[in-house]
DNA sequence: TTTATGATTCGATAATTATCAAATCATGGA
DNA sequence: TCCATGATTTGATAATTATCGAATCATAAA
């Protein structure tokens, strides 16, 4: 995640209704769900929600596939851990104390530790 | 972290300017910075960068204190993290595979695995 | 008190964003 | 092909936001 990036999915993520879908989204996993019923869900008009999907989507932190008529909407984890990882580089001048985030549905490898920097002289 | 405190904090994260001042003092630590030196840092004109720390102080991420005639930003930890927090709260459907981000500079509690809950019939 | 410096506030302007009714598109079934 | 359903796009409107020159505020030193 670079600057360029995390600028749009913040800006995504910072709006009431995007925020509320894109977290039961998260709850959601791998598996995701039609616009219908988030629509329903979180009581959003369609329009309005088609809209807040597509930015969420070309914010690069949703992705969408197609199930008959239905289009089923999912987080992008990758998307979602490098945006932690940007907003939490060289945390505390990077002394390696700090851990980043990172979300992996179904898989083992879940944390990883951030390099360790040379301490700065003091 | 509650929604109401999230989309102000990531509202302010939100927009180029900011999320440089804000990186810049999650890098700077407990130590801080004062406006002078982060607008020569980041080339931001003072009114505009007095108007973008106080939004994001509004949004609870930084904090201030005094200095002579310095005013001295930091990076609100506990802020940053709750944000991490709710954007991945439950995350995968709470298979408890997720960790929570935690950058607590000088701390040695570091990591806190979220509980897990009973997995749901398939 | 006067002056200098670091920082914020005011005010005006330009640009971006959220909402939803109506229309359109895409798929599957009759 | 025609119809029904799930979803998106268009278009218009209302509301919010970023920027910076000029003015003001706060502290410290002369």
């Amino acid at each position: 995640m670079e600057s360029t990036n995390a600028v749009p999915a913040l800006a995504a993520l910072a709006q009431e209704h995007r925020l509320d879908v894109f977290r039961l989204l998260v709850q959601a996993g791998l598996e995701g769900l039609p616009p219908s019923q988030i629509a329903e869900r979180l009581k959003i008009a369609p329009p309005t929600l088609s809209f807040h999907l597509a930015q969420l989507r070309h914010a690069g932190l949703l992705q969408v596939r197609r199930d008959g008529r239905s289009l089923i909407y999912t987080v992008n984890y990758e998307a979602m851990n490098g945006l932690m990882e940007f907003l939490t580089d060289n945390c505390c001048g990077g002394d390696g104390s700090c851990r980043v985030p990172v979300c992996e549905p179904r898989s083992a490898t879940l944390v990883r530790r951030r390099a360790a920097r040379p301490a700065r002289p003091s």
